[in-house]
DNA sequence: CTAATGATGCACT
DNA sequence: GTGCATCATTAGC
């Protein structure tokens, strides 16, 4: 791999050199890269300038042989098209005629994979005034602020403008960079939120959040340790 | 604290 | 016409 990182003294505003996020992890599986997102910094940019928050909560919808995502039983609509495209595109549908949700599409190409993001947490507080102004809201308390998909796409001004597009492209309006690592054991196995249609589906462990973190939409009654394979 | 409810628009049978 | 991968508000402990 070739990993330099020149400083490269552009005359625009420096953009620090960040690491992007590794491909590779676009290529796993939803359920394989829906932990490992946890943790990676999510980049917003807008006219108004860059908000960094940190990936604390995500959910798999995998393959198409899971009930619960829209992609079951493979089939192909013009919403679920993206899901198809390769890992790392942007996937984005308009829910309850109000929210929008963000998902990581992942695995490769025609073989549609998800990762919904769930909750983010600024890094900063000039971050956190950002997103508080979006929302439209006083900042009271965490999970308020972005703790659910609805929610952290008000407080980011992500909408269906951006499905399809890349979050590999630095300087784009969203992309991902590389956090800091995050401990196996500071990993909750949950199972995923709101889809009872899903049956068998249903109760599976497939959403994934950091212990303790207060920006985490719902915390599960048992709080079971990430258990790695 | 928990539970119920209405808002609201579009994808899809 | 039906049903949402949601949220803010209200009503009731």
């Amino acid at each position: 791999m070739d990993c330099n990182e020149h400083e490269d003294r552009s005359s625009r505003e420096s953009i620090r050199p960040r690491r992007l996020l590794s491909p590779d992890l676009y290529r796993l599986p939803a359920l394989q890269a829906a932990p490992l997102l946890l943790g990676q910094h999510l980049v917003r940019r807008t006219e108004d300038g860059e908000i960094r928050c940190r990936i604390v909560e995500t959910e798999s919808y995998g393959g198409i042989e899971d009930k619960g995502s829209h992609a079951f039983g493979g089939r192909r609509t013009a919403r679920t098209e993206v899901m198809f495209s390769s890992g790392g595109t942007i996937y984005i549908y308009l829910i309850y005629g109000m929210y929008h949700c963000l998902n990581v599409v992942t695995a490769g190409e025609g073989d549609p994979h998800a990762v919904l993001i769930r909750a983010v947490e600024p890094l900063t507080p000039g971050d956190a005034a950002q997103m508080s102004a979006y929302r439209g809201i006083a900042y009271r308390n965490p999970s308020g602020l972005s703790g659910g998909p609805g929610k952290l796409c008000r407080a980011l001004r992500i909408d269906k403008s951006l499905n399809g597009r890349r979050l590999d492209v630095p300087g784009s309006p969203l992309w991902l960079e590389q956090g800091d690592p995050v401990e196996s054991l500071d990993i909750v196995q949950a199972p995923r939120i709101n889809i009872p249609y899903a049956e068998e589906y249903t109760q599976l462990p497939w959403r994934f959040y950091l212990r303790n973190n207060p920006y985490v939409s719902v915390k599960d009654k048992l709080e079971q340790p990430f258990n790695l394979r």
